[in-house]
DNA sequence: AATGAATGAGATTTCATTCAT
DNA sequence: GATGAATGAAATCTCATTCAT
């Protein structure tokens, strides 16, 4: 019975702190922040309520607020890969195709991610430093996307952009709402044959 | 005295709920329905708390639950109007920029409305009875709009009639989420030109 | 169109008043005291529930409070016809029999009251004023009872006074509880022949 | 430090539930269901009004009524002991004289208990689950005492046992009510020399 | 690192009572 | 004499958070 090595307790560490994430990230997606109590979070994570508190909240923040904090920052991370991946293609209609792609692959794959950043969108006030987050992905995104429709050639790249970015949203909440009554993929196609051809 | 006649009590009534429900409407569009409280909403509506359960809950349903509910279907209705009036319309580039304007002047004229809509249809799981609104809505709007677009000769109409409508909806989320950071009247001319001319 | 002559208001004052009174005798039986509201005797009366704060509460005492005092009072006051009544009779076994009858026949013909009253007893702290009233009958009426028996012949009639008090108790409660399980006449025949032949 | 042992937790439960369930036992006997507050019973346990919502109360049922059902069905519980030394007697008036001192030692001894099956029995209607509890030993202990009455060699052994049942309860009643107005020993005594000798 | 009993602030809800008419 | 909208204190209940082990 020798005491566990640091290796070990790191390991242990981030197995719980994992398993909180994800079962504090599908409630707060499916029921909503507010609606979603620690309770919850600790049944469906199968760990005591207590533990949530040893992770997640300090002197400033709550557990709860810190969870959410910490599940934004975390996944929005993740968008830094597709940036890198962008950066590598060659031309305009390359890079359109793969921003296309991504948004629907993102967010066929990470339904309830997609859902809770929508949702904390909408409830913007309440969280401020997601704010910036959220308002510079938009600030960043859209002119990268008008440069990029300037290449292709379109005759209004500025409004352009604007309606293809919304459109990307739109079918993104349309898919997130009623999912099962449309056909995602075959729009996928629809826009890339429409715009990267 | 005499007592009030009902008809002035109806008056009293109306009146009050009135100041409830534009209050409630406010307030859940702006911090969430279930990060609202009754006591806020009293506040905001100028009433005593108690007042709310004269006019809202009943046996299958609190307070809040009850407010909610009129409210979505209180204001659903006014949509009927725009139905008749689509009718009016003779051509189809007429109905689709009918179409196109109503979207954008509901939501500049009703922010706290639309913004409370695409709340709720993201939770839509815990508001079983309004899920079949927001599907109807959905059903309905998408059949007209492919017809629409089929007489003025587009090529793909049921994917143009998706994504079009997923333009709208996107559009509307993002004037919600980021409002003063666009010119959404340049917008709306931009699409206006480009579908209806 | 004269105005009302006084008697004419007094005739409606009388009846409203009796409304409210009967409403409520029945509510607080049936459902307690503590569980009966204002708005419940108003509506089962018939009447608004301002117009019962015209009738009853006064400084010392809320309306819902002065209810059960005015019922307690006024029905108890009924009882005196019945002492009356006792005293005419001429030897002590006709008197024992309209003890019986009374007995049987007021909680048949007076459930609610009946209900009422051995409710109240049982939560006679909260009522102090009516303590008085229950101790009074059960003091008075043992004595009598015991008279009549020791004239009778019994051997204990002090004890036999408490039993058979006791069980005219237990018959009346046991008939208010279980009501329809019970055959109520044949006890009583089977009491007088016991006691008064 | 390691947390709790399961066994520990048990223990700690079981203390905290049964100051909840005395408190709550003694203050709706005393100031009747409807009239007693959690913040009270808290009180008088010595617990947080929260930790009353740990242990009693689920979907079905607030916590209120939760906490007179577990009191009323463990409360009960207690009662098939009796029935259990009831069967051990040999012969009629012992089994009779058994029940007679049971009826006066239980209450004596158990008070609170009595006065809240009574006051329960009252207001039956609103607490359905408990009218079984109720009829069902109405129905049962009739027959019993009926039977042994006919073995002892009563005349009118049906009527008899309806009347002595009624007299029992009559007289917990009484004892319940005037208590320090009546010697209730005494009466014990009476009654078990005039049935069991 | 982990547990879950306990707390208490704050939410929802009820209802006796008041008051303008 | 009568009405019922309005109030607010107090009840019921929830849940983020703490803490002893």
């Amino acid at each position: 019975m020798s005491p566990r090595t640091s290796k070990q307790f790191e390991e242990i560490r981030r197995n719980s702190r994992s398993k909180i994430l994800d079962a504090a990230l599908e409630l707060f997606a499916t029921q909503g922040f507010h609606n979603t109590s620690i309770s919850q979070i600790a049944k469906k994570a199968g760990v005591a309520k207590g533990l949530i508190y040893n992770y997640f909240g300090d002197d400033n923040m709550g557990g709860k607020d810190d969870l959410i904090h910490q599940i934004v920052y975390e996944k929005m991370a993740e968008g830094d890969d597709f940036m890198e991946l962008l950066s590598q293609q060659a031309d305009a209609k390359s890079k359109l195709k793969l921003i296309i792609e991504f948004s629907f692959d993102f967010i066929i794959q990470n339904p309830h991610q997609s859902k809770l950043m929508v949702g904390l969108s909408l409830q913007i006030d309440q969280f401020p430093d997601l704010m910036e987050l959220v308002k510079s992905r938009y600030v960043n995104t859209l002119p990268l996307m008008e440069s990029l429709l300037r290449e292709i050639g379109l005759e209004n790249p500025r409004e352009e952009a604007i309606t293809i970015t919304a459109m990307l949203d739109g079918l993104g909440m349309q898919y997130i709402v009623v999912q099962d009554a449309m056909n995602i993929q075959s729009i996928k196609s629809f826009l890339i044959k429409k715009y990267c051809s």
